[in-house]
DNA sequence: TTATAGCTACCTATCGTTAGGTAGTCAACC
DNA sequence: GGTTGACTACCTAACGATAGGTAGCTATAA
């Protein structure tokens, strides 16, 4: 008999497979296939699938809240490691996608969440929550502490973080749809934070 | 009997019910109980539940390429009615938004898209393409236009387009989602293209 | 007359789920 | 120390419902 990792696998493949199928074309047969166990088992960790969906949302958004920067910077307490240039921006933003692009759960849970947005309510609400209004209410206060600062000139906060990471989102979802294309996407990204310090530069 | 239009109710129904369940997730029982016939008699006009899909792609495709002002426009050829001023551009872009946002079909089809995008690699493609790339071309042939009229300033002008563009791609997405935030996400695109035009001002 | 578009009835496969059983683990009790 | 019972993790087998799809009939329009 294994130790509690079975319950663990049948999470791994329930979010892998809802991540390119959605949650309902996606079967037990699918999900019990992919960790090796009879359909039958799955029921002694879960009582149904749609409590495999709720146990799902529920660790995403624990590990979402405890890891992401979004939720945890507040600039206007933490200025020491403001990016103070085109440079550092490109770096530090770039660094993000990276990661957020390559972390299995993340990305699988953006995923899920962008093909069950229409369907599940719920679902809607996390979406725009974690991919819109974090992020932009994250980079309107960085942006306000470099205009308080003087590195950028002044003009409406969240206005210039929607023109700064909104872009970055398609070119995010761009890389989940068509992986080929992470480096061209990079390069975009890259010119894009230049340009846009450039243009807003005091 | 009817006239030839119960294929056609099956090409509607099929396509409300794929643009918010998917495809997959969506069975033949509920389009022929949307279109009001048995399940037998749907077999009377397509050969498959993927003959179906194949005419809905093959019809958005037809109804893009002939309707699109992103693939009909070239405003090289064109330069009478392009946009001089930030309040013409948002009166543009705005209109452009609404008719979009509430056209029975495109509004479907684009939704189809975004939830089928991971699963199949053909409408995939027609998402970058539609959604993506024929946008950027236009508005970077708009821009160039503009630049070289003394409206713009001299920058990329493709980075430009997507700085455009991409956040009213986010937004509209957003509306999608959820429809009720429809005013708010259109005067964020007001304001998006005003200070657009004001930071680019010559 | 013939093609078309609908129907009833049915096919097999798979769906999510459950019943009931079998090993193995662990702590409590005699 | 050995027995007992609760518990866990897995199993085979089956449930009723529904999936996509078909055979074959009927009624109507051309």
């Amino acid at each position: 008999m294994e130790k509690g990792n079975t319950k663990q696998e049948i999470l791994d493949a329930s979010l892998e497979l809802f991540s390119v199928q959605g949650f309902e074309a996606t079967s037990i047969s699918q999900i019990v296939g992919a960790v090796g166990i009879r359909k039958a088992s799955l029921y002694s960790h879960f009582e149904s699938k749609q409590a495999i969906l709720d146990a799902l949302v529920k660790d995403v958004l624990e590990k979402y809240t405890e890891h992401s920067i979004f939720v945890r910077t507040k600039w206007e307490k933490n200025e020491d490691n403001l990016p103070m240039s085109a440079d550092e921006a490109v770096k530090m933003i770039v660094g993000q996608i990276r990661f957020i692009l390559h972390d299995p759960i993340i990305s699988r849970a953006r995923k899920m969440l962008v093909i069950e947005q229409f369907q599940n309510p719920e679902l809607a609400k996390l979406q725009t929550k974690q991919n819109y209004t974090d992020v932009i209410r994250y980079f309107t206060g960085l942006i306000q502490c470099m205009i308080r600062k003087g590195i950028l000139r002044d003009d409406d906060p969240e206005i210039m973080a929607s023109q700064l990471c909104l872009p970055i989102s398609v070119w995010i979802n761009l890389c989940d749809r068509e992986p080929e294309r992470e480096a061209e996407a990079i390069a975009l990204v890259d010119k894009h934070i230049r340009q846009f310090f450039r243009i807003y530069k005091k």
